[in-house]
DNA sequence: TTGAAAGCGTTACCAT
DNA sequence: ATGGTAACGCTTTCAA
């Protein structure tokens, strides 16, 4: 089924079949013509050849995402978030999942041999190394969820509004001794929490106590090391950069004896169905993390069309879902 | 960068360059030849232009994968092991998320429009549906994860042994009131599951008791229900279908006073990360999801290559990793 | 309003 | 052992 069978059927010259159906702005053709092509190609379900037509337009209308891990309640969201956008806007996304170390390859790859006409990227690798892969890259692109200086486009969530509203959670619950289980050191996010819980302390008139913060990093494991270092300082209360940090942290609160939320009360970052599997169901603050992959699909299409986009303003968070980790603070 | 321009450089014609840079079988170049043109592609960091080849051969070296969630271990992982395999055979993943009712249009643009050899699908669809949908396959497909009668290509994992391998450590703790978790209703796993847990208990010398057994979906919720349900009969042990049942099921749990392990043992089928993070941390039986992708894929990759590959047994579970949620029976 | 034809970058057949 | 040259299916400029 190619065009050119649409043509013969319809008894006209390929080039108008081609007019009609791509629905070109300037329509030179008689509306009879039009809609007796349109209904022979509907009878006959052609569907163009993408492959064709890239190689002619040299585009693909296909944007690429890669992200480095699948089974990520942040990324799948995302991605569904720039599929969404994507197919709104007539594009198709070309998703791929690389481990670190591959991320260099892979966007070589992809975009140099007219995979994509655009990729957005998702990274959890140091700014040096990121940008190493990016210099491969042969088409524009947007980073999602952290920045990179010297990339101007970029679509972030606000991580520091988000734990700001995670401590006046706690601080509205009148706790006073509220511990942080921050990321990775020195990533952006991390950064930009850390700032938030201070917000969020002096908000409320509490002075930041260093002994008070704990690095655990993004897995179950650091959050209940970090934890457990915590409780000599006897928090009333902790907010974790994450929900598998806060999952691992609560694992250690069990083993303390510590009642959730009667002893100590906890809220994670990010809402996601895992929030909901812990015990008790964990508070969390929700992130819009499918409306960034819509917004970083939006601006690398628009950036596409020869636009020179805005830089977007971090994004703010969504609801403060409140479940049964969190209570007031103990007398 | 084109053929074209390699060919000039090296100052033979296309065609040659074409059968050199190809790897052709029957190599027709003098060796010299052969080197020079091989260097010099090198050097100018050719690659061929994928639009342009499969316009010309009618393949795309691109398998595609549909799965109907992303942010789902199974299928994270299935799509990380079709990567593997697809990558050390020379091809590349397309992967495509489709929401239930979507997996039709996708799996028909897909497959008509020339961008896919063939196709990988995972699908949580009655019989009927999938069938439907894949009605509009012109392409080869292979199903991961369930059958359907008639389509000879698939792959599925063992749950009937899993389920039994999960029964048995459980009465090798001594338990003999072990209740069942099941998945949806009439679906291809759930059956196997049950069955695996009927032999499990046949084996230990334990009479099947229909009470003992509920339905309780694929969400935590539905396993806190039927949790629920199950309480008045008094079991001393639970093997739930999958992780997110298992957890809605210890929060019945706990919220009703009783203690994990001690009072009543927990295990899960598919082992992931998410088992760490409960409390206490879920035993489970691990289960091959990324060497179901891999085989898939193998699989499809052969018949490509117009083999006729016989179908392959179901994939026995892995490991039983014991943590903290299940211990002897109670006195 | 419509048609003719060139060309996108490859491959594969047929010559030489 | 190598080169010439039609396709592949489409878009797009130019003519009619």
């Amino acid at each position: 089924m190619t065009l050119a069978d649409v043509a013969r059927a319809a008894g006209v010259d390929m080039s108008t079949a081609s007019r009609v159906l791509r629905g070109e702005a300037s329509q030179r053709v008689r509306e009879e013509t039009r809609v007796r092509i349109l209904k022979i190609a509907e009878e006959m379900q052609y569907l163009a050849n993408p492959l064709a037509r890239g190689l002619r337009t040299q585009r693909t209308d296909t944007l690429g995402i890669v992200v480095p891990q699948l089974d990520n309640p942040v990324f799948a969201s995302a991605i569904r978030g720039a599929e969404l956008e994507a197919a709104e806007r007539g594009y198709s996304l070309l998703i791929s999942h690389r481990e670190p170390g591959e991320t260099a390859t892979t966007i070589a790859k992809i975009s140099r041999t007219n995979r994509v006409d655009g990729l957005l990227v998702a990274s959890l690798d140091d700014d040096e190394v990121l940008r190493t892969d990016l210099a491969a890259a042969r088409v524009p692109f947007v980073l999602m969820n952290r920045i990179l200086p010297g990339a101007p486009l970029s679509v972030v969530l606000d991580s520091r509004a988000a734990a700001r509203k995670g401590v006046e959670h706690l601080t509205a619950l009148g706790h006073r001794r509220i511990a942080h289980l921050a990321g990775r050191e020195g990533g952006f996010n991390a950064r930009e929490r850390l700032q938030g819980y201070r917000d969020g302390l002096e908000a409320a008139g509490i002075a930041f106590d260093e002994a008070l913060v704990g690095v655990a990093g993004y897995t179950a494991e650091g959050g209940t090391q970090a934890m457990r270092a915590l409780l000599p300082q006897h928090p009333t209360a902790v907010l974790a950069a994450t929900l598998v940090s806060a999952a691992g942290a609560m694992a250690t609160l069990h083993e303390a004896g510590l009642r959730i939320p009667e002893d100590i009360s906890v809220i994670g970052l990010h809402d996601a169905p895992v929030a909901g599997m812990l015990y008790p169901a964990l508070t969390s603050v929700a992130m819009p993390t499918e409306e960034m992959g819509r917004v970083a699909a939006g601006l690398l299409i628009r950036a596409l069309g020869g636009e020179d986009p805005a830089p977007v303003a971090p994004l703010p968070p969504g609801a403060l879902v409140v479940r049964g980790s969190t209570g007031p603070a103990p007398l």
